[in-house]
RNA sequence: GGCCCCAUCGUCUAUCGGUUAGGACGAAAGCUUUUCAAGCUUUAAAGCGGGGUUCGACUCCCCGUGGGGUCACCA
């Protein structure tokens, strides 16, 4: 048997975006399943609108998300032999240089055309089964513009028969260049490979996925703080399963169970928080160096060297942070609104604050608070963690109501609304920071 | 409009003629030590319509309807 041999292939006017990715990776998957090749082609015979920074960015992004080539074509290093299968057909008379009369700018007066024989074409979709098409409204298609200049079409069919490639994955918006394609490799004599085409990926509102929809570079979610574990797993699950319940598949594991068999047909609308979701899943499996480094790079100048000076803290707070985030992109906006701040500096708050709903009386509340000193104090320096913090005051906030004492506390520690429990706060401030907040607090409600 | 493709909860999907139509995201409710997050438990939520075929259709066929793609000297 043939050794498996498939392609991604992009045209360099755009960046990578997601829907691109799932193209790739279904067809980097099934190479590698097959111990086959997986050949990445850059198809630039759009001499206008092809664009150095677009390839780069194409590159960039499957580099980082561990989509790796076996071998490299650019098509516009090709032209020598696309010209040479030009003259091929035309001598076979398969193709023709064609008079014509321009009717749009830019049009040729000269271009080369497939010589159409008019038939029907039917060949076998992988996914969907067989596909038919009269070719005969077809007409004789454009190939070329000149020798120097061939398109897409004809370059495609030229590249996959060179290259040996034997399975075609793209999307579905191909099918219909399909015909054209066979028509072009039974001129030549070329095998047919086999052709899986996938679904596309729509929007919310069902459209056609665009820029308008929001974020679509891959780049863009690599910027945003999304793991490429996460995006992969994604792309993978739009219009593929493994068929069971199984929904968290590293690239290892999708490598076994992929089977073009199980490629969906219906379009699939791309669903953010099922992203988010899986990203904060793959966040929580991340280890504490490579999430803390992570958190770093989002942290703003200022906070990232309070973090670099604290490190014992710093690494106490990596897992709470992650907790709360399905993406790093948010922990800096997080950090920007000053959500971190108190782990490192002292907390400032209206006194109010202090005061649980249940019991809004200041001497009171600064009467548990002074308690709580006590109870605190009575905690070793080297057991000072959560558990042992919260086995010291516990019973006494139950007798006189948790809320009352555990929401001023708190709130004395960190200074807002919404943060973690007080005893973990304890914990990463450590004994005498905390005792001095809580101290602070007890002389705010005094005055 | 021609041609082509598609159609199960809001979304991603399982089911390859016989199931109480399953799972996941999201939503709602509850629990979990005060808030938030996480976690756990529970609930609501689907076969586009009409004809066939069959003892029996979500599943097979046909016709509608709806959605999408494509009709370049772009890819």
């Amino acid at each position: 048997m043939r050794q498996v041999i498939t392609r991604f292939a992009p045209s360099p006017t755009g960046v990578l975006h997601i829907g691109s990715v799932r193209t790739a990776l279904y067809s980097w998957l099934y190479a590698k399943q097959h111990n086959g090749k997986f050949i990445l082609r850059i198809e630039d015979t759009d001499k206008e609108r092809s664009k150095k920074e677009f390839e780069d960015n194409i590159l960039d992004g499957l580099k980082w998300l561990g989509l790796t080539h076996d071998v490299f074509y650019r098509q516009s290093d090709r032209a020598d032999l696309y010209k040479k299968y030009l003259e091929t057909l035309i001598a076979k008379g398969s193709a023709y240089i064609s008079k014509e009369e321009p009717t749009e700018e830019g049009e040729r007066s000269e271009v080369i055309r497939f010589k159409n024989p008019n038939g029907v074409v039917t060949f076998r979709d992988e996914a969907r089964g067989d596909i038919s098409f009269d070719t005969t409204e077809l007409k004789d298609f454009v190939i070329a513009k000149d020798f120097e200049t061939p398109l897409y079409n004809f370059a495609v069919v030229i590249d996959d028969f060179q290259m040996g490639v034997t399975h075609i994955i793209r999307g579905d918006d191909a099918i219909s260049n399909t015909p054209r394609q066979i028509l072009i490799q039974e001129a030549l004599g070329a095998p047919r490979p086999m052709y899986t085409h996938l679904p596309m990926i729509l929007a919310p509102d069902k459209t056609k996925l665009s820029k308008r929809h929001g974020a679509l570079a891959v780049t863009e979610y690599r910027e945003e703080g999304y793991l490429p574990e996460a995006i992969l797993n994604f792309v993978a699950l739009m219009g593929w399963n493994p068929g069971n319940d199984q929904e968290v598949l590293f690239l290892d594991e999708m490598q076994k169970l992929f089977t073009l068999e199980k490629v969906q047909k219906g379009g699939a609308v791309f669903n953010i928080d099922k992203l988010k979701w899986l990203n904060k899943h793959y966040m929580k499996l991340l280890s504490k160096e490579r999430a803390g480094e992570s958190i770093l790079n989002f942290f703003p100048g200022v906070l990232r060297t309070k973090a670099e000076d604290n490190p014992v803290i710093f690494e106490k707070i990596v897992p709470i942070i992650i907790d709360h985030v399905s993406h790093f992109g948010e922990v800096r906006a997080l950090a920007e609104s000053g959500e971190y701040g108190y782990f490192f500096d002292e907390p400032t708050y209206p006194l109010e604050a202090l005061l649980w709903k249940d019991d809004t009386d200041r001497t009171r509340t600064a009467e548990k608070l002074q308690k709580v000193v006590v109870l605190l104090q009575s905690v070793s320096e080297e057991s000072f963690d959560a558990e042992h913090i919260k086995a010291a005051l516990w019973d006494f906030a139950t007798e006189v109501g948790r809320g009352s004492v555990l929401w001023p506390m708190r709130y004395a520690l960190s200074g807002r609304e919404k943060s973690p429990d007080p005893f973990t706060l304890a914990e990463i401030l450590g004994k005498e920071v905390t005792v001095n907040r809580v101290n602070e607090a007890i002389k705010l409600l005094m005055v």
